[in-house]
This record gives C-alpha cells, sequence and structure tokens, in this order.
DNA sequence: GGATTGTCGATTGTCAACAATCGTCTTGAC
DNA sequence: GTCAAGACGATTGTTGACAATCGACAATCC
C-alpha cells in the first residue's frame, strides 16, 4: 500500500511532500518532545524555500504534531499523563463508533479487507516483532475506520491516531504482551463479521480501557505526589495565548 | 464573551484574521456551495497578500469549510445527503461522550457554567427568534464539551460544529420546533447535573438520531429516484486527486 | 543593589515577483 | 464532422527579500 504506484510520479505541491518527510521524522522519533525547530534550518535541511516549509509546518500544526508560539518558535509537543487520558479515551469513542458501523454496513469487499487485516496482525504476532506487531494492530484499526465509508470519521480518527503514534513513540509506550494481541482483536473483528454493531462497538471500546486505566493511575499518583500543582510559573506575564489549542489545563483535577 | 476583552489588542498574525473575517463569511452564508474563489480576488478584497491569504485558506481548509483542488481552483464545497449522515452521526458520539465524560468530572463551576447556558436557550425560546435559538442551542451543547476539559475532545468537535453549521446554512436546514427545543435539552442537562453519564451519553447520542434518520430517508429516496448514480463523469482523465478528503464516495451503497 | 529601560541578534511574519500547471479555445488533419 | 494536438490566458505554486516581533542581555537611573 506505501510503493505500490512508484510509477505515478508524485503531482502533489512542494509542502505537501515536506510534510510527509517532517511527518515521518517526529513520528520515528527523530525529534524529541520539547525540543525547537527553527524554519530555516527545517528549510534548508529539505532544500525548499522557508515559506513552502512554513506551509508543510502549519500543516502538521492542524496535525497536533508540533505547537507553534506565534512569532516566536516552533516546538514539538510534550505529552502529560493527561493526554495519554485523552488520548485514549477519545480513541475507544471513535473506534467504537467505527466497529459498531462496520457491522452495520458491512460488504463482502469489506470483510475481505478486514479479514485480511487480521491475518496480517497474526502473522506479525508470529513473527515476534514488536514494530511489525503495533505497525499491523494500527493498520487494522484503520482498516475498520475505513470499510465505514463515514470519510468525517476517517479524517478525524486519522488526527487522532497520528498523535497517538507520536504519544507512543515519546514515551517509550511501545511496550506490549505479544499473547495477548490477538486474543484482545479477534472478538472485535468476529463482532463485526458476524453484524453485531453494538457487540463490535462495545468491544472495540473497552479495548482501551486499560490504557484509559494506566494513564488515570498515572495522573492520581502524580497528584499525590506533588501536592501543589503548580511546579513552576511560565516566564510571559502578558496573557498571549499559543496560537494552536493553548496550553493544556489540568484536566479534570477537581472532580 | 466576543467583545469583552475589547482592551487588549490582537496580537495574533495577519493570516489568523484573515481566517477568521471568511471562516465568519462562509458561515454567514455569503459564500454559495460549490462557488468558486480565487486568492488574487480575496487577496485583494482583505488587502492582504496572497502568500498571506493562501494560509488562511489553508486553515479553513483543514477545518472543512473550503476545498483545494491542486494547482486549480479553491471552492466551497457542496453538501449530498450522504454528509448530512456523517456530521449528525459523527456529532451524536461526540456529543454522547462528552455528555458523559461532563456528567463524571462535573464540579460546581460547571454545572453553573451549564445553567446559565440552558437558561441562555430557554430565553431564546422564549423571544421566537430562530437564529437566536440556533446560536444558543449550539452554545449549549458547546458547553457541555467544554466542561469536559477534554482538550482534543474540544479541538475535534469544534471541527465539526462548523461543518455542521456550514450545512445548515447551505442547505436551509435551519426550520425547527421552537416547542420542542427545551424538552430535547432539558433531559441531557438534568442528567449531567445528576451526574449520571450513562443516562446523559445516551440522550445525548438520541438527540442527534432524528437528524440521521431524516438523512438516510432522503439517500434512499434519492437512490430509487436515480437507479444509475452515475449521473455524471467528471472530466478529469488523471487520477489526480483532490488534495483535501478526495471527493466523497456514494457512501455505504451497497450495505 | 534592584528595577526599569534601551539595544541587539535571532526568528517569525509579510510581501511581491517569478515559475509551473491547468482548463479552454483554436487550429488543423483526416 | 470529429478528433487530436498545440497555444493561450488564468490561476495556483514557489521563492527570496524585507519588515515586525520576541527574548535576552546590557546600560541606566534611583
Amino acid at each position: 500500500m506505501k510503493s505500490a504506484r512508484s510509477v505515478k510520479l508524485d503531482r502533489r505541491s512542494l509542502d505537501w511532500r515536506a510534510a510527509d518527510v517532517l511527518r515521518e521524522q517526529i513520528l520515528s522519533g527523530k525529534l524529541s518532545p520539547g525540543q525547537r525547530v527553527t524554519e530555516t534550518a527545517l528549510a534548508s535541511q529539505l532544500e525548499v524555500s522557508r515559506g513552502t516549509l512554513r506551509a508543510a509546518l502549519r500543516a502538521l500544526a492542524h496535525e497536533g504534531l508540533i505547537q507553534q508560539v506565534a512569532y516566536t518558535k516552533w516546538m514539538l509537543p510534550e505529552f502529560s499523563h493527561a493526554d495519554a487520558w485523552e488520548l485514549y479515551t477519545l480513541r475507544g469513542t471513535l473506534e467504537g463508533m467505527a466497529a459498531g458501523l462496520a457491522a452495520e454496513h458491512r460488504t463482502k469487499d469489506c470483510v475481505a479487507t478486514l479479514e485480511a487485516a487480521f491475518d496480517r496482525l497474526v502473522a506479525a504476532v508470529g513473527s515476534r516483532k514488536h514494530t511489525r506487531v503495533a505497525e499491523t494492530d494500527i493498520a487494522l484499526h484503520k482498516t475498520i475506520v475505513a470499510i465505514t465509508g463515514h470519510q468525517r470519521l476517517i479524517d478525524q480518527y486519522r488526527l487522532l491516531e497520528l498523535q497517538v503514534r507520536h504519544y507512543i513513540i515519546s514515551s517509550n509506550a511501545l511496550i506490549m504482551d505479544l499473547n495477548q494481541i490477538i486474543a484482545e482483536h479477534e472478538p472485535i473483528v468476529r463482532a463485526i463479521i458476524a453484524g453485531k454493531p453494538d457487540r463490535a462497538e462495545r468491544l472495540a471500546r473497552e479495548h482501551n480501557a486499560p490504557e484509559v486505566a494506566r494513564a488515570l493511575e498515572a495522573l492520581a499518583k502524580e497528584r499525590t505526589a506533588a501536592p501543589p500543582p503548580r511546579p513552576e510559573q511560565p516566564k510571559t506575564k502578558t496573557g498571549a495565548r499559543s496560537r494552536v489549542g493553548g496550553q493544556r489545563e489540568p484536566v479534570k483535577a477537581n472532580a
């Protein structure tokens, strides 16, 4: 699916291709969280003009892979436990919706695609290579989302998936139990193929529950360890807000 | 909430302010679906350079308010019944999640904010002004999303909400039963305040069910009316895809 | 000595000129 | 008359230069 259409040359504009390269760099962990990047440096590295590179950076900002501080700098985001909670709760909801829709609107082609994706996951587990398992795992979930035909769900899931991958790379959260992987995914796939939307939705949603619980646990531990959750005040005295989403609040600190 | 901070001057860069103006123009229906817009015209209209305006257009494209055809044109999206189905199914899911989280993590401040938003909706209904009702309706849902403190949910809901507003304006779907509005929203608000996540989630989700049903009905009618759903073939013979999402498929046509 | 103000280098923001591409119209052959 | 090839105009893509802004350090004042 990646280098299949190698004959057709890439007609997309430079900024999109630059964004692809940068996205790959970020998601492969070549740039570390909190690290600052400058437009001039990246532009000369990729051999494009600064304007073109700016457009690429902006696209990545919309995807949540980089943050911009107006007139000041670009920097890689840092992930907290609250971010993990956000990512996995949202993922559970979107994947649940996708699984439900997939079970409802499945066709012969859809089922075939889904089974192929699941088989690739099984093969990956057999190979005992964690990286390949992680890739095929994500690919399976993307397949479930794709066969819904729900373009807006596909788009929003992509935004989320990119951030999840970034989080996993950034926090070395690649640990997984290879023996559990199949058992976790098979029921979801079967429910979709069997055409049971409610069951598929519930299973897909619960699939993310362990990660959510882990994030909540870490959040609680963090809070008891540091009673006043204000380790340092930012130096800026003006109320100038970041352009992309602003700084994160200590989410749900007072429930 | 709009002109309260009038003393502080706007520090954001030009492209962001240009995006604000254009977004307002689109959401107020000044530009019609399918209409083509050219960078030069908009740039001279807003009195900014083309590069700056390009950045603004790109931001709107990420929000789904405009579409770009590479090397060719920018155009306003046209909404089909499939789009309505996508918008309201996704909205049901996200609002359901938000209502559930809000019921879980509610605080005194949250409840007060929520009640204030609901009171504004009641007042709007009392005024019998459809526009105001639509505004406060959306504001109430945004409030529910906001009090979750889930920044990524807030961001994704914003993307969706902008498109929903665009759809409503574009398709003159502003019709509503003023007498029903309160009865539809009050149970959701009460469930959140009462701290019943499951009930809040279910109610918020079902709140969008009528619109989903309407979209499905229209889709079915459309399909029986035109058996071969290929009214015209696009003229482009190359496989060049649109840069933003590509053309929409006749979603779930073969379930 | 402490706080305020001014200066400087670095970085981002904006612009206008130039290049590449697309859709359409014209032209010509068959 | 129909089709294909080429030229043209319009529009988007890309670039390098210039302006605005920021953070940090230095100078100044009290």
